[in-house]
DNA sequence: TATGAATGAGGCTTCATTCAT
DNA sequence: AATGAATGAAGCCTCATTCAT
């Protein structure tokens, strides 16, 4: 009735179905919220073939959680210009995390909204991601300024990050691009660390939102 | 049996404690999984005095919102030394929202982790709490720096500080103080977009007045 | 549906329902044939009801043997006239337990036929009553006739007085009283087991099945 | 994966492989908690070649009371010595029952334990087995001792036999040979229902002549 | 001969909610 | 003001069974 999918398909395919399905689901409705019934006919497929493929709700949620952690860390990484300055490492860095955020919002909400509320052992998967990821900035923040209190600017941004993407998921029609929101936040937060940067160079910075809108 | 409650306690001192149990409950569990059971149960009443005072599981966790929200608001309004620079304004602001979240755990989850994920209604009305400080906190950037963008920037600058109380209530046991946090936002944050500020130590950015006592 | 309970029955009261439903059920189903619908139909409540009072089929199904187990040593500790020879104890014994067996059929089923063939852990349960059984039995044995082997012979007699007692239990119309079963398996095996025994007075061994009969 | 089986196999063996397997599962489980999933791979094969073969769990489970049943028949059938006195040929019917139960504990476990647990129609296939045995019991104490009450002799001593089974199956290590169950049965009921045996010692009641080898 | 893919039906359990006192 | 007794609805999960190859 969902989808009008064809019978007969392969294991592997299937299972990128059900997954699509549950992250979209998920990320809707929350874990709790969310009907094995509901994730099955959104799939296209029985309940019981969800259970045969991905054993229980728990184990169907934490693939999902794993594998849109892995894809927004791939995205992340890919994106990062290694060897480049730590300010222009950051700048890509975010680049690809808007970027991603923007192509894949159900993961980006599943992983952001609901995965960090529920309880354990979800939440845990989650921080860890996270804190991967703080960490990952502070190593930049450190090397560019060589600042005291690293990490808690590191939290900072991230979450500044995070407000941002979450406010271009909400916002209307002409959402601002991924490229605006790197702007935006570089502006926002790094001239700040480093207070010294003289005159914030469009290019360097990755683009200033004049520049480039 | 939870709480050994003298019986005949008159209606206000019980929907508090309900309210308090309630907003425990659903901050550990979410609202899905927090029961009418444990909320009664942490309560110390029976379930039917519950639905009594408030009516169903919908309007019990509205209610919390509402009355969390209006802590957390009034905390802020509180905080914010009106007539003082828009700078002095936001720190004050800052320090408020630290402090109450610091206090308030478990109505500082309820709001900023489960209100937000679990659907409509909810959402919406943390929403409309979420967008009034939004707004608030970008007339302050706008009567500060006359920038552009000041939309992006408020939404980052809420996105820090969400990040920010997170992290100080998940941290080991010195947490960061609201003062230390709102230092540290500020230096992050307003000298960044304020470029011009001439030494911007967090004392000068914090504030370096009275209001430090 | 089932029975015309009256609604609003003490707690106390309506666990002795669902219990006689339940032994009943498990009884002619078996553990995992019987359902939990079937069970709260039988005793005239809803399912939850039955869940609230008694936690899980599992322990359902436990309280149901340890109720049958208790009611079923009782009835024979009760008959067992204490002080008599070893041969007037055992035939009390028996009478009492295929007195018992023939009134309470479905705990008897429950407790020979069901209950051992169900898997861990109530097989456990059960056996440790028919050890004791047979301990006692074995003990009696060994008094009157000081036999080698008597745990050979407990376990035979044992088991010959559950298969009367089955055998009773299917029987058509007039079946064999609890009086003409002690006597059949008293004539059958004590005075094989004591050899001995010159001319076993009916009334000395507890009446043989002609002179009750 | 469960067994290295060939692929190919003829079908007669692989239905043996398939009533092999399904003997195990039901002995250890039951016929309701055995599934199919559980038989098809302790056999070796796919679901589906199991309900070519055999149908369904119904006749599965019904195949493996015939097979059982019949196996156990002739055993006993086999190991009666046709002419002897009925003394003596019940004296090797239940030598023969107890080694091939030692033998064959799963089936005879099934037999036992679950398929007249089982509700119809299976119970009336092993009930009619254990007629015929009773019946073929009878016969023997009629013959040997004109008693009357012979059918409830005939009951006890085949109850008797069954637990003394049972207990063996369940004994530690050095359990009970058949011979030694079949000389404890003999002494503990024939010499009961013959009373007039003069010296009925184990040797004597159980088989003095060549049929000890 | 043999199997990977798939499902309708049903069972255990929990929960928000109400009734009668 | 307060509660013990009770239930309709819905969710997670498993199983016997079949289809298409």
């Amino acid at each position: 009735m969902a989808a009008a999918n064809s019978r007969r398909v392969p294991r592997a395919e299937r299972e990128r179905q059900m997954l699509d399905a549950a992250v979209a689901v998920f990320a809707r409705r929350g874990y709790r919220a969310a009907s094995m019934d509901e994730i099955a006919e959104a799939a296209g497929v029985s309940k019981p073939l969800v259970y045969l493929y991905l054993n229980s709700k728990d184990e169907l949620f934490s693939a999902c959680i794993r594998r849109e952690a892995a894809a927004l860390t791939a995205a992340v990484r890919d994106a990062v210009e290694e060897g480049a300055t730590p300010e222009r490492q950051l700048w890509s860095g975010l680049l690809g995390f808007f970027e991603h955020a923007a192509v894949h919002p159900d993961g980006w909400t599943l992983l952001y909204s609901q995965a960090r509320t529920v309880g354990e052992p979800f939440a845990a998967e989650v921080a860890v991601l996270r804190a991967e990821i703080v960490a990952f900035v502070a190593a930049l923040i450190a090397a560019a300024c060589g600042s005291r209190d690293v990490e808690a600017y590191a939290h900072a941004l991230v979450g500044a990050a995070e407000s941002l993407a979450g406010w271009a998921a909400a916002a209307p029609a002409p959402a601002p691009t991924g490229k605006e929101l790197a702007a935006s936040l570089m502006t926002f937060a790094w001239s700040g660390l480093s207070r010294a940067l003289p005159a914030p160079d469009p290019e360097a910075a990755g683009g200033s939102s004049a520049a480039e809108g």
